[in-house]
DNA sequence: CATAACCTTTGAGTTAAGTTGATGGTCAAG
DNA sequence: CTTGACCATCAACTTAACTCAAAGGTTATG
């Protein structure tokens, strides 16, 4: 098989195969007398699997160390706790998104909870001192004198509270 | 304040505030005669709030776009739909995260569970065939002859099925 | 006035996982 | 024998969010 078919059946680009093998994730490839590379049947599980495992989180460093010199000879305890190490990883990644998003979500309500009675900027400070968790002063200086914050532009007009 | 002290009340390094000025989050920085970059107390109200949303998954982009001139001056219907569009994504990536663990688990699970009459090379195609979701046959040729698979040597001795 | 500890700018380096482009060889068809 | 579709290598570019180094100005202290 060329490379162009390799990538036509695992729908990778000839450039990424490529780079793999660089990368060290493919064993020393055949090359035909004309210097062309020649994959054998296999090389499309090998592609595969690499691909899995990247949508499963690991990286092409993660995926070199694991992945064996032939495909029927895995070093079992090695890949039983890189596994159980991602699924730590993972685990402790949803621990921080669940408190991210209860934060925004928690942020949103109190944006949106302002009381009538008080205008943008003490609204502003009240829902900063939430996020920042602490006192928010009220500006000593008139609006134009605070001179931080830049260039941005692409704001769009409307400003409320 | 000096950017150093700046840097110290924040725990940024001076390079990173002045990354963040070079990349339009903070405002046109006043300066003294010396050349000297010289903050109002609210710059660090400031570097907080960029921190903070950095921690919620915003990127500097996103957060240079809803950042007002003024910190009493939001757009409050920019920074809510942003909110909203985080959360989104983040529930998103919980779902991708919550299907690649139980993958994960489910794939320890069937590593595990290798029956004992049979022997590595077959476990690992058993095992290959579940997670790639289709068969995989049989190597027709003698391992040695498998030449996939490359470079990476730091794997330990022991191979087992 | 020397030295340390600040500050300045500019440009390049870092990481990951590739992509893109330049330049050139190979091969089958017409 | 030329055209077009392949293939090869190599270096440089991409994105994000910074860091680091070089080369030099400023300020406080002894």
């Amino acid at each position: 098989m060329t490379i162009g078919e390799l990538a036509q059946r695992t729908g990778l680009t000839n450039s990424r195969i490529r780079f793999y093998e660089s990368a060290g994730l493919l064993k020393t490839v055949d090359r035909r007398p004309n210097g062309y590379r020649t994959y054998p049947p296999e090389a499309v599980l090998v592609l595969e699997l690499i691909t899995t495992a990247q949508k499963a989180g690991f990286s092409l460093d993660e995926i070199r160390t694991l992945l064996p010199s032939d495909l029927g000879q895995w070093n079992h305890d090695a890949l039983i706790e890189a596994l159980r190490r991602k699924v730590a990883d993972i685990a402790a990644l949803q621990t921080r998104l669940k408190q991210s998003k209860a934060q925004l979500v928690a942020l949103i309500r109190d944006i949106e909870a302002k009381p009538d009675d008080i205008d943008c900027a003490a609204n502003a400070r009240r829902v900063l001192s939430h996020v920042l968790g602490k006192e928010v002063e009220r500006p000593t200086l008139a609006a134009g004198d605070v001179k931080l914050l830049g260039k941005a532009s692409r704001r769009r007009a409307t400003k409320t509270g």
